[in-house]
DNA sequence: AGATAGTCCTGTGGGC
DNA sequence: TGCCCACAGGACTATC
């Protein structure tokens, strides 16, 4: 399941591989990963299915951005014949893009066979600019072949859809309108630690729903809170009125760290066309301490009298993974 | 405002 | 072997 490390790796790879290049062509396989495309338009579906391949047909895809799990490629339309005589800002278009569970980016040679769960293909030309890759790998002949962008999901809960920049705190200075309501991330420069406290402890709910609660912190995903919470020795059922500003810092390194760890573990595991994405950073198996492990042994207690093994509790229709020993259940219990 | 349930999907794996 | 069903998950919507 993709969290924000594995978004992370994602923006990096089309980074490397796609920016600045020019997109001569969409097909759209599956319209339903468009779902949230032009939402809240009177389009009728044809013409909303064609709004998203007009809009990105013959733009050029500018430097990816990420924040928490939503990834955005900012669009730069053809050098426009002055305009300026208009005076009104022109709208910077976006192409905003959400994995979902299941979803993953490739860049692929426009040779290779489809993918079985392809999606939306953006046929690319042009050459990247991007500077930031590595020079022993895509020398600068095989940067200016073409290329396709390859969105490919199994089960349909990530999409994509065109999304108008709006101002913003993200260090970028702007995020897609369809994504305002979204938090800032814990590994955003302009994160606020302080704004993150305030806002729990006016909450009334339990700690894990907040964490998973992308419009208060986001990038965190079920697996990562679980993690998260272990790391932090706190209960995922800790009302959020209760949690202390110690309590909170502890949370919010708990998450870092797992997340950094995560990334480290995926960030080096791309390689040229292959954009690695889905879930599986490599992380996954090795480093859990908390998540999936029902009936074994908590790692950090094992050794102690009071020895205890990880359970798992259903929770908001999924399940949530804890040790008695190192994360004990609150008095008052809040979901 | 917050809680809850339902919706969107498909592959996997357990039970019979 | 094969069928059925429960389950997994993020984000959004509707309803209370």
């Amino acid at each position: 399941m993709p969290e924000l490390p594995e978004v992370e790796v994602v923006r990096r790879g089309i980074g490397r591989w796609a920016t600045g290049r020019t997109v001569e062509k969409v097909t759209i396989h599956d319209p339903r990963s468009l779902r949230r495309h032009a939402l809240g338009t009177t389009l009728a579906e044809p013409a909303r299915l064609d709004s998203f391949a007009a809009a990105l047909t013959q733009q050029t895809l500018l430097a990816p951005q990420r924040r928490g799990k939503f990834l955005w490629i900012p669009l730069q339309g053809p050098a426009a014949p002055a305009e300026s005589a208009s005076g009104s800002e022109p709208v910077q278009q976006s192409l905003l893009i959400h994995l979902g569970m299941s979803g993953q980016v490739l860049i692929d040679d426009p040779s290779a066979p489809a993918q079985k769960h392809l999606k939306i293909t953006l046929q690319l030309g042009g050459e990247c600019t991007d500077l930031s890759g590595s020079g022993d790998e895509g020398s600068r002949g095989e940067d200016a072949r073409p290329k396709q962008l390859r969105f490919i999901d199994q089960r349909i809960f990530g999409g994509m859809q065109i999304s108008e920049l709006v101002a913003s705190t993200h260090p970028s200075g702007s995020v897609p309108a369809a994504a305002v309501h979204i938090a800032p991330d814990p590994l955003e420069p302009g994160f606020d630690e302080e704004t993150f406290f305030r806002t729990l402890r006016r909450r009334k709910t339990g700690l894990k729903r907040a964490l998973l609660d992308q419009g208060m912190v986001s990038g965190i995903g079920n697996i990562y809170a679980d993690e998260a919470l272990w790391l932090a020795r706190l209960h995922y059922l800790r009302p959020t009125e209760t949690i202390t500003r110690a309590e909170a810092a502890r949370l919010l390194d708990g998450v870092k760290t797992v997340m950094l760890a995560a990334l480290e573990a995926g960030g080096t595991s791309f390689d040229a066309l292959y954009v690695n994405v889905n879930g599986a950073s490599g992380y996954f198996d090795r480093s859990l301490q908390s998540y999936g492990r029902t009936g074994q042994p908590c790692r950090r207690c094992a050794d102690t009298p009071r020895a205890a093994t990880i359970r798992r509790d259903p929770f908001m229709g999924r399940s949530s993974f804890w040790c008695p020993t190192c994360q004990p259940r609150p008095r008052r219990a809040r979901a």
